[in-house]
DNA sequence: AACAAAGGACCGACCAGTCGGTCTTGCCAA
DNA sequence: TTGGCAAGACCGACTGGTCGGTCCTTTGTT
């Protein structure tokens, strides 16, 4: 991984935030990347590797600021809880790498009914996300710190939902109001259902 | 009005909801409608003035759909569950006019940093549903059918943020499961709040 | 000398939008 | 009733410009 392999990935990062995927043009990254056609096509062999590539960052980025202590935490409903807080404070908000909004939402609702096989990449660490707040609710209830009658499955889409909705919201408005109240009404229901 | 215009509305209704804007071009659209350059350009200045026709269409549609009997309902939250519902079974799953799931959060998602302008209209209508949600929440306070203590404000992004990821992740992975699960939490959520 | 990195001119395809022209429609005079 | 004709709906080749990608040239390092 050369250094003008990194830029061009995270200059990337930012406007596929921005802008999607579709709508940058090699071109755009080239110049945000202080680069050219040939430097470009020398380390990546199309936009479709970029785009690989960029996804790949991405998801380092997001596990290192969502899980980030969450190992420290014993409750799993603390767990979630925790990650919520890490969602919204350690990852929307950074405004570094992703300056338009979550880059997953984006690449999804653009790519979703275009390209397929992008997409479908996507969607994988989407389905990881809701795997992993499921086992959440599925070990607290398991534990006892939830009720027997909690339905784990249709809290988790709901709460997922509710993830990705912020996102999109939190992308258009850059409000830090609505995110956080909407974020904190999310905790604050997992403590009321909590026994 | 003539049957061409309405034609070509409702067939970038479509596309848009598929493509989105910026990558429908011109010319997909004169296909699926079966007309030509010059019959577009007769009737529409330009792709942004077809824009804001389609997205009052669109509004046209949406509300029709999600307002739909909530007129008979006389308890506040219970008008909330029934635009609930309405935004799930009689909008989200409209296939026919949103094949590509609801076009307003794909065009905010695509024209958040690069069509300001054309966004901001987009986002009147968030703030239109996110004021009636409030409304029918802070009536429910008033009349004593939720709890004084009940955070209205926090509720209603909560909601809202529901609503939206709900919309992107059927657009993606057009599932009815995932779908009546996070919106039938958000009503039983309701029910749970109400005294 | 040898070779990888970087530069940028260039290619065909496609973009939004234009424009000269054809064809259908319906009105009106005879 | 019929012939003439204007309005405008519609067509599609065309424009300037941008797209992703190629390839030849130059630069820098060893």
């Amino acid at each position: 991984m050369t250094y003008l392999q990194d830029r061009i990935i995270h200059e990337s990062l930012r406007l596929f935030s921005l802008k999607g995927f579709l709508n940058t043009s090699v071109t755009d990254i080239m110049d945000a990347a202080n680069t050219s056609k040939g430097g470009f096509y020398n380390h990546f062999a199309s936009k479709e590797d970029l785009f690989f590539r960029v996804l790949d960052e991405a998801r380092k980025i997001w596990r290192e600021r969502v899980l980030f202590g969450l190992d420290e935490i014993e409750s799993p409903v603390g767990k979630a809880q925790k990650l919520l807080t890490n969602y919204r404070d350690r990852y929307l908000k950074d405004s570094e790498n992703f300056p338009g909004g979550c880059v997953f939402v984006t690449f999804s609702v653009e790519l979703d009914d275009q390209e397929p096989r992008l997409c479908a990449e996507v969607n994988k660490g989407f389905a990881g996300l809701k795997r992993l707040l499921r086992q959440f609710l599925d070990e607290g209830k398991a534990i006892g710190e939830l009720d027997d009658t909690v339905d784990t499955q249709a809290m988790t889409e709901m709460l997922f939902a509710a993830m990705i909705g912020a996102s999109v919201i939190y992308g258009v408005d850059k409000s830090s109001e609505s995110l956080d109240h909407s974020i904190n009404a999310l905790i604050d229901y997992l403590d009321q259902v909590r026994l």
